[in-house]
This record gives C-alpha cells, structure tokens and sequence, in this order.
DNA sequence: CGCGAATGTAATAGCATATAACTTAAATAG
DNA sequence: CTATTTAAGTTATATGCTATTACATTCGCG
C-alpha cells in the first residue's frame, strides 16, 4: 500500500514523501466522517511530523480536500473500469451502476466528499480535480456501449449517473429501510439502467430515422 | 417573519425566543456555504447574546443542526404544496419535480445541508426531523396523482425522487455546464417525470390485470 | 564542495466548540 | 404579595483546529 518510505521508523528529519502520505491517511479518515473528520493537526501528529508540515504541499485545507476528492475519483474510476471489465452475463451499464452504489454506500465518507461538497464545483477547468472528475463520467459514457450519435449517448449517462446518485442519497437518508423499504435499492438501480438503454435505443434509432428522411428529401 | 420579541432592540437580560431566532439565522448562513457555515459563535454574536447562549436551547452543535435541517424540510414541504396547488397546464408531478430542482439549485447551501449531510441519516425515529423529511416524501407521492396499488406508488416516487436529487447534484457539479451541457437540467428533469408516468401507469395496470386473473382462476 | 531550493520545526495568533460556576428574571406556590 | 424554584443568560476558561512567521535541516545540482 506504501510506495516509498515503506518501512523506516528511523527518524529522518524529512518524510520522503509527505505529500502521498497525507492524501493517503486523509482518505482513510474520511471513509468514516466525510471532510469534516479530515483534520490537518490529526494527519500530521499520525504520520509523525509537525502539524505546519502539511502546509508546505498543501495552501490551505481546501488544497488538501481538492488533492484527495480526485484521488478518490481515480479510485473510483478504477473500480468502474474494473467491473466493467470483469466477465459477467450482465451488461456493462449494469455492473457500473451496481459498483458505483456499492462504493457509495460502503464508503460513504468519501462518497460524501466527492459528490456532497461544493469542492468540486469550485475545482479550475485545468485542474487535477476537474480532469478526474471528467475521467469517471466519460466511463459512464463508455458503459452504454452505445454508438456517438450526436449528443445522445452524453444525455442518457447524464441521466443514469444522476438517478445513481439520488439512489446513494436517499439509501444513506434511509428511505430504503425499515416500513419505507417498498423496493430494494439495487432494484431500482436495475430499472434505472433498463429504461436508460431503452431509452437510448429509441432515441438512436430515431435520430437515424430522422437523418434518412432528410436526406432523401 | 420574526415571532415574539418583534422589534425590541432594548437590552433586555432574557432574548424572549433565542431558539427560533437562532434556527431562522442558522438558516440565512446556510444560504449560503452550507453546514460549515453556521458558527455558533456567529450566530451568538449577531443576536445580541453571549456565546455560551446557545448552549441553553441546543446540546451541541450537532443538535442545532438537526433543528435547522427540520425546518428547512418544512419550508421545502411548503414549497412543494404551494407548487401543487397552483393551477397550471403541467401535472402536479412535474411541477413538483421542477420546484425541487429549483429549490436545490437557488438555495443549494440549504440544499446540501438537508441531503449531503449525515445529520438526517442520524436521526432517531421519533424525531422532529425525521417527521419531516416523510412529511415532505408523502407529497412526492401525492403528487403522483395515482392510486394506492400495493407499493407501486412509493417505488416511482422514491425513483423520481432519487432522480432529482441527482440532478441536482450534478448541477451543482458543473456537469450541465460549457461544453458538458448536452441537456439543460430541466429537460433531464421532464425526461424522469415522464418515465416515471409511464412506468407506474403500466405498473398499475399490470397489477390489476394479475388480480382479476387470479381472482377468475 | 557549496549554495539555493525544498522540506521540516518551534512558537504563536486567532477562531470555534464546549463546560463550569455564577447571575438575573420569570413563573409559581403558599 | 412575597419566597423559592427554575429557565435563560453571563463571564471565565479549557481544548482543538487552521494558518502564519521565523528559523533549521537536508537534498540536489552546478
């Protein structure tokens, strides 16, 4: 899990690779609290280095959460890219859409801070962040296995990542538990990415129609 | 607005209503930056009191929090009933569904106190916030305008539901914006308001179907 | 080797949460 | 109508976090 220092408890006046190691530990606070358990003086004192230490690869709080939402971001686009690629009778979209809730809710923190703070809406065009960010929602895109056909492909992984997310939310509110529970979360998932193929063939096939006609006329 | 104490700006020792006055300024800071935003300190200061004040109305911040949440979902819950009422040539759902994503995207700081925070999923099952936040799904299946058949109505409304707040959600994170924007949000919004229609209305019949063939057999 | 840049430390300012001990005023009982 | 209890507010203080400043150490490159 480590990549440098590895094991060297010896104390050498500098971490070696500091920077790595607080994104890393801040990931794991996060997996239980969201952004509010991400504390800089607790992150220091665990990695064993001066709480103002940080602040040499970080300018502020903000920088830290940016740097470590897009980590999580290229955690997650690797686990979408893993399932996706994983043999299974399901379609891709299907198995995207169940890994995507499955990281929502087991690790909910970090779920919460890269789709619950205003973090990444406040992330620069050109930044690490918003590239991430880009990267997972093109995975989305490529899971509809789906020729471009204008813009049509984009319009329904909109829609799909949308009604994931409101399904991760609204399990973490607990509307699927207890008397409120009248259907399972992954069901809905399934009828999510079945009216999203449906909905993209029709239109695709529409388009094309459309196309032909014009232009014959 | 204001209750009791009206306009009184004597220096009188006791506040006459700091808790409401508190939740109702909680809510202004809100507006604007969320959870994070709402200092208890701030909050003291601007009334008038001293800071350990508020400590006599609310437990600790956490508890303030949950009072703020409530009433913001009273305040969403009237939104929604006032969108209902008002005579309009679209169904109640898509007004609904069009007041929500108003509401989510003008007052998002509010917005994300109420659904990005963990503050509702901690809430015990009798209190003042979990009342309201069923309070307010109740009308998401009011607005379905359709009959009770088993739970028919509560999966498509916690499908349209879902699918809001998704949106929402990924307004908020640009996804809608500059060259992303393949669809306006209220497009996607009419989109899931007409599935979801259509998606009950098949489920109903198909209900009812079943169980006159049952009941013939 | 030596010097500059990168990285880390100690000390400190400022703000927020929260508690303890004390004070004031409102409400209620006798 | 006074006495007493209690709700609500105050001052003082402990603790924890962010962030800055000035100083120390080491790395890497010419």
């Amino acid at each position: 899990m480590r990549s440098r220092p590895a094991r060297k408890p010896e104390k050498t006046y500098h971490h070696g690779d500091l920077r790595d190691a607080l994104i890393e530990a801040a990931l794991h606070e996060a997996e239980r609290g969201g952004a509010e358990a991400i504390s800089i003086k607790a992150l220091a004192k665990k990695l064993g280095v001066s709480q103002p230490a940080p602040y040499r690869h970080f300018a502020d709080r903000e920088a830290l959460l940016a740097a470590v939402t897009a980590a999580a971001f290229r955690q997650l686009s690797a686990l979408l890219r893993e399932a996706m690629a994983r043999p299974s009778k399901q379609s891709k979209l299907s198995r995207l859409a169940q890994a995507t809730l499955d990281f929502g809710l087991r690790q909910n923190g970090i779920y919460r801070l890269m789709f619950a703070s205003r973090t990444v809406s406040c992330a620069a065009k050109g930044s690490e962040l918003h590239a991430a960010t880009r990267e997972t929602f093109a995975l989305v895109i490529e899971a509809l296995e789906a020729p471009a056909v204008g813009y049509l492909r984009e319009r329904q992984a909109l829609k799909i990542w949308a009604a994931l997310h409101g399904v991760v939310m609204l399990a973490e509110q607990g509307l699927f538990t207890g008397e409120a529970a009248h259907a399972t979360r992954e069901e809905l998932v399934e009828d999510f990415v079945n009216e999203t193929k449906a909905a993209l063939a029709v239109a695709i096939k529409d388009a094309r129609r459309r196309t032909k006609a014009g232009a014959r006329a």
